[in-house]
DNA sequence: CCTATTAGTTACTTTAAAGTGTCTACTTTA
DNA sequence: TAAAGTAGACACTTTAAAGTAACTAATAGG
């Protein structure tokens, strides 16, 4: 449970084993830009996840202190996620990933098109059939 | 075959989806502090990879043209890989995760300690037994 | 009194990815 | 004549991760 069955000595692999995966990325994504938010929000934004990873990727996170968990002992309970100072410096570098991955996956559709940070971030995965114009799926793996 | 089973309409999850998975960052780590290096010779260097997987790693990073691959048909063939310029720019940005991933999850020994970039990098996945102290895996997951 | 709500947990099934091993062509060298 | 080295391709097996579904506690509200 520690870490995977590849133990890294490298920190940037370490680091990036805490990445990986699906959902990850978007996670920290939509608590960036919504700030703090509940876990049954975060659910209905991140469309698609089940609630079995989604608390996965929150205990995990949690653990490496990218984000804290506050449950407030109400009934029904209230528990609120929010990025650490460690998420925050995360968040910096992660916004220079975008950047890059904005000049080399957008088609530049016209000219002057600000770089965004983000954008078109919509649903997620879909096993079933949904071939129709349904709502592009987003979140990466 | 394009890009796993979630579509990713955002440029960052599409390139988390790159750099995610065994290996990868290992792999370009390699190729940014060695410079072009022949197959044979990164599967050496990157102990433990499988030949299927180091192909199928290169190829996709050939494809995302992160990396180039320079076939020379002598007998036997001589192929090279190496760093585009998008592999460049990535190693940028790669440097500042490790720098972050250095703080993170280095005790710092002593004190005055040089950041230095991805230490300690060695060997890999051991299925095996192997429960001496063996040389140390590396690459995360 | 029955239902809804919140934030999960647990067990079971499915699947994609990784591991393993064998095989190739072609030439040089022992 | 046999072996070795290069850069893989291919088929088969294994496994970890993700999906799915059912279930929980405690209270408020109709």
């Amino acid at each position: 449970m520690s870490r995977s069955r590849y133990p890294s000595p490298c920190p940037v692999s370490m680091l990036m084993e805490v990445l990986s995966g699906p959902w990850t990325m978007y996670l920290l994504w939509v608590l960036s830009t919504n700030g703090p938010t509940r876990f049954g929000a975060l659910k209905r934004r991140i469309e698609g996840i089940s609630t079995k990873v989604l608390t996965e990727r929150l205990r995990m996170l949690e653990q490496e202190e990218i984000l804290y968990r506050h449950y407030e002992p109400t009934v029904p309970p209230q528990v609120t996620y929010g990025l650490t100072e460690r998420g925050q410096e995360l968040v910096v570098i992660l916004d220079q990933l975008n950047d890059l991955a904005l000049r080399w996956y957008t088609p530049l559709p016209d000219e002057h098109s600000p770089s965004e940070r983000c954008v078109g971030l919509a649903s997620a995965p879909t096993v079933s059939p949904a071939p129709t114009v349904s709502p592009a799926p987003t979140v990466f793996k």
